[in-house]
RNA sequence: GGGCCUAUAGCUCAGCUUGGUUAGAGCGCGCGCCUGAUAAGCGCGAGGUCGGUGGUUCAAGUCCACCUAGGCCCA
């Protein structure tokens, strides 16, 4: 007879294959048709919030493995707040104005844009961003995520745009904001600003100069020299014309110079007895380079000695400071740097430390102002070879030559730029203790890792004042009029005020389209008496945009609140939006605008290196989506630790699509053993469950108070592991295996049934709901198979973790790790007899386990001790008595493994002296369950 | 060039804070069993000079220094 059909097998529907590539996007409509995201929030209390603010990413381009990273972590942290039971809005973002866009739009209309409004090419770039808005988020939501996804915050929204000129004007109110001059690349053929990302390097051929400049009389007396001495200083230079803009000429305070005495020398403009000052290492080479036949060093010294001591210029009847900088190194030059705070960045930098003038006589032409001595009204290039020629001829210069280097040119026109300062605003650092104040406010935010704190402290220690200005075109204006008469800023609350309302009605563009009367009212007198005013016509650097988010959006929606409780982003954005959100937020309010920040690495190819096109090693999460299904993306998100970069691969990959099977297979095989269980009426209370059962329940606690943990650090790798070993170790090979025999073989009703289906009931109703965060997709499938009980939710994301229970049955739990310990042992003996051929199935032996008299107290299960080791029959006896068996390491447990002699049992394929004593081929057990 | 970070089996991670038994887990791989979770399940096994070099120490994957490789941010 067969018996197969007596015994109660699995049963699901519940499908082995997940085939999420094409399940996921049918489970992602039905989230949006039966507005999960709403239903997971409703769920909660609103009096509960958890805000995790996004970080707007660029709406420029397709989505690339970080953005799907990110977005991942953000949805796990979001589900597993709401499954703890915090309301938790999530709206996403996306960071609309700036360089990139307006790069990508004149590409597009080339010529156009020369003879277009500024509206007009305004009009294309929100066009553009528009366009990328939406391909990002359906790229998001494909991942599986939840948010108000139809209802983003866009930074060129018309309010959005308002709120941040609305608290810019709280800068200008409050005095913080000012304008200098800085340098930046210029064009003087398209006479335009350049940003970084305009500028091509290319190979450029210019005069290099090595020039002298005298010390004042009185500074050298402090070298050893006296007044009638001619000493001078040697620096060089590959742009001479920025010598009409030298201040200063730097020197580095840890490297030595020294005074050499000319005794020889066919150098028309030196002279025997004539000293100078290089770096030491370059005495040899500057000896060369100058026609030096003979020379003296005559003293030897710190670069810090010459701080501070006055140069005379090396045509002009002017000061050159002697300042110290690190950007002063030997690869070039003499040691002595050239410094023209106008005309260069690091020039800039340390001529501010030393209150140099940011001094540029350089027009938008590239002409010298008309108030240049000598040069004045010449174009740059023309006096460049003019000047060499003059100091040749006045005797300051001491070589020349052609230096063929990498040097920045035009995009756009391929010309050569120049650095050159020019009016811009900025916040200042130090104005309303500002950097003093977000030092402060870093110490009271949680930094996850916390090395980020000392980051961005440092950075924020060392930052020069935040440039606000650029000029372009696609930005928030800085909408303030300025006096034509005095140049200052003119206004007050109604023009604010009326600019504001402008912008929420008509966007940005209303700065460009409309008149000054429209904002400004008649009568309105700057305080010089001036009546005249101009638009400030430059635009707000994005980072402004992006770091008042946290008023444009946690103020100002309902559903949100203020401050954030976290702000979540690669560890790039230590200098990106972190920095500019506390630097705007501490300005405007005085306090940090999150409580906790998390960042994350990057993502690298399965080496460990940075992806790239050339390499041809990126990722696209598309392919993998496609292939395997967002499911895996997000497993790989919560399996890889991302307080570093992290890696992804084919093979990692492989390996995330083998656990994520081992994981729905647990499942499935859950659900398959209580489809006839009806939770309302067939649960067995705790007592009155068998011990393995018992025993099982205190290990899932213990799993669940372990990945609490993990999930209350963000440490959600540490899930994955736990999570995967529990269902591989604990379930799978352990638990459900020996569970085998009891699910099938008793009556289907029976308590020992019925106590194991309570067990596989909670782990699969409790397992699924912490998954959740993670496989959302699978914890929502799995959800809809397990069998209703009262107060089933319509989706998983309406239910809450399950709480750790406490349950007082240690001395259970403990026997069963002995039991555990013995069957180690057990079941590597029974291995020996396989691979000996005396056994194949483990029901085919009977084993014989010798233990000491404590261990063999343990050896006992309400089911039978045997079905435990899945044997068909245990005899315990004393290990000193035992021989010709497996023995433990420690030499403590003995098994001996002899195949049964008894009948099989065709039912439960048990080997029992009971088979045939009631009915022919079964045994007794069996013969009952089929009573 | 500077600041910060990382380096443990083929892969993903423990162990490092508080130095001390033959460095662990899961996957993968190899071999075997089962055929009543079956494009499943079970068992066993082989894989590591803990990036390298020095140092501190009775003792170092663990502490220190340097180096190498890689990453982020600057210059």
């Amino acid at each position: 007879m067969d018996y197969k059909d007596t015994l109660n097998l699995p049963q699901t529907a519940f499908p082995m294959k997940a085939s999420l590539s094409t399940k996921e996007p049918e489970r992602i409509k039905k989230w949006d048709e039966m507005n999960v995201y709403q239903k997971m929030l409703d769920a909660r209390d609103k009096n509960n919030p958890y805000i995790l603010h996004d970080g707007p990413p660029y709406a420029n381009g397709e989505i690339h493995i970080g953005h799907a990273m990110n977005k991942t972590l953000k949805d796990i942290i979001i589900k597993i707040k709401a499954f703890e039971g915090f309301y938790t809005p999530y709206i996403p973002g996306w960071d609309c104005h700036g360089l990139p866009i307006e790069h990508q739009v004149d590409k597009k209309i080339g010529k156009k844009k020369a003879e277009m409004s500024k509206s007009d090419i305004r009009k294309e770039c929100r066009k553009y961003a528009d366009k990328f808005i939406d391909v990002q988020r359906q790229g998001f939501i494909r991942l599986g995520g939840f948010g108000d996804w139809y209802n983003p915050y866009i930074t060129m929204d018309y309010k959005y745009e308002a709120k941040t000129l609305e608290e810019l004007y709280r800068f200008f109110d409050n005095g913080g904001v000012y304008k200098g001059l800085k340098p930046v690349y210029w064009c003087a053929s398209c006479v335009t600003a350049l940003a970084e990302a305009e500028v091509e390097y290319d190979n450029h051929t210019s005069h290099s100069v090595f020039v002298k400049f005298p010390m004042k009389d009185e500074f050298k007396g402090k070298f050893g020299l006296s007044e009638t001495d001619s000493l001078s200083a040697v620096i060089w230079t590959t742009t001479p014309w920025t010598l009409p803009a030298n201040l200063g000429i730097a020197a580095n305070a840890e490297l030595e110079y020294t005074i050499l005495k000319v005794t020889d020398t066919c150098n028309k403009n030196l002279e025997r007895g004539e000293y100078i000052i290089v770096a030491t290492d370059l005495t040899e080479k500057m000896k060369e380079e100058f026609h030096i036949h003979e020379a003296e060093s005559v003293k030897v010294f710190k670069g810090t000695e010459l701080e501070r001591v006055e140069f005379k210029h090396a045509f002009y009847d002017r000061t050159s400071l002697g300042i110290l900088g690190d950007h002063v190194t030997l690869e070039a030059g003499t040691g002595l740097v050239h410094t023209a705070p106008g005309h260069g960045q690091e020039d800039y930098e340390v001529g501010k430390q030393y209150g140099l003038e940011v001094y540029n006589p350089v027009d938008d032409r590239g002409v010298y102002r008309p108030s240049v001595e000598i040069y004045g009204g010449e174009h740059i290039n023309k006096a460049n070879p003019m000047i060499v020629e003059m100091m040749d001829e006045t005797g300051s210069l001491l070589s020349t030559g052609e230096i063929n280097h990498s040097y920045p040119h035009c995009w756009r026109c391929k010309k050569p730029v120049i650095y050159r300062a020019t009016p811009q605003w900025f916040i200042s650092m130090e104005k309303n203790d500002l950097r003093k104040k977000v030092l402060e406010e870093i110490k009271k935010v949680s930094w996850t890792p916390a090395w980020g704190e000392n980051r961005i402290t440092s950075m924020m220690e060392n930052r020069p004042d935040w440039c606000i200005s650029r000029q372009r075109v696609w930005g928030v204006p800085i909408a303030v009029f300025l006096c034509e008469d005095c140049g200052e800023v003119v206004t007050n609350k109604e023009i604010q005020s009326n600019v504001v309302k402008a912008f929420e009605q008509d966007g940005a563009d209303a700065w460009f389209d409309r008149p000054n009367e429209d904002f400004i009212t008649e009568g309105t007198a700057c305080k010089c008496g001036g009546t005249r005013f101009s638009k400030e016509t430059d635009i707000l650097d994005v980072w402004f945009d992006s770091g008042t988010s946290h008023a444009a959006v946690l103020e100002v929606r309902e559903e949100l609140s203020w401050p954030a409780n976290m702000y979540l982003e690669g560890s790039d954005q230590h200098r990106g939006w972190f920095h500019s959100s506390i630097l705007e937020c501490v300005g405007s309010r005085g306090i940090a605008p999150y409580k906790e920040v998390l960042t994350h690495g990057f993502a690298m190819d399965g080496k460990g290196r940075k992806m790239s096109k050339s390499l041809g090693n990126t990722v696209d999460p598309k392919d993998i989506i496609n292939k395997f299904g967002a499911e895996i993306l997000r497993l790989w998100v919560s399996a890889e630790d991302y307080s570093e970069d992290v890696s992804i691969s084919q093979d990692i990959i492989q390996r995330l699509t083998e656990s994520y099977r081992k994981i729905r297979n647990t499942a499935r095989y859950l659900l398959g053993n209580i489809a006839d269980f009806n939770p309302d009426a067939d649960m067995v209370a705790f007592e009155d469950m068998l011990d393995l059962d018992r025993y099982a329940l205190m290990r899932w606690q213990q799993v669940k108070k372990r990945i609490y943990e993990a999930y209350d650090k963000y440490q959600f790798h540490t899930f994955y592991h736990t999570f995967i070993n529990f269902c591989i170790s604990d379930l799978s090979s352990f638990y459900l295996d020996i569970l085998k025999d009891r699910l099938y073989a008793y009556k289907s009703d029976s308590r020992e049934r019925r106590s194991a289906q309570t067990v596989l009931f909670t782990l699969v109703k409790e397992m699924s709901v912490l998954m959740a965060p993670v496989l959302s997709f699978t914890a929502d499938e799995i959800y809809e198979y397990i069998p209703a009980y009262k107060g089933k939710k319509d989706t998983i994301f309406e239910e809450m973790f399950a709480p750790v229970q406490q349950y007082s049955d240690e001395a259970n739990f403990k026997k069963w790790q002995k039991i555990l310990e013995v069957r180690k042992v057990a079941t590597k003996a029974l291995e020996v007899a396989r691979a000996e051929k005396t056994i194949g199935h483990p029901l085919d032996a009977d084993i014989i386990v010798g233990v000491d008299a404590e261990t063999a107290k343990a050896l006992v299960a309400d089911e039978g001790i045997e079905r435990i080791f899945i044997v068909s029959e245990i005899v315990l006896a004393d290990p000193a008595q035992m021989t010709d068996c497996h023995t433990s390491e420690d030499g403590k447990i003995k098994v001996k493994v002899t195949p049964s002699s008894n009948a099989k049992c065709e039912r439960c394929w048990t080997k029992s002296p009971t088979v045939g004593k009631k009915t022919d081929g079964i045994c007794t057990r069996c013969d009952e369950a089929l009573a």
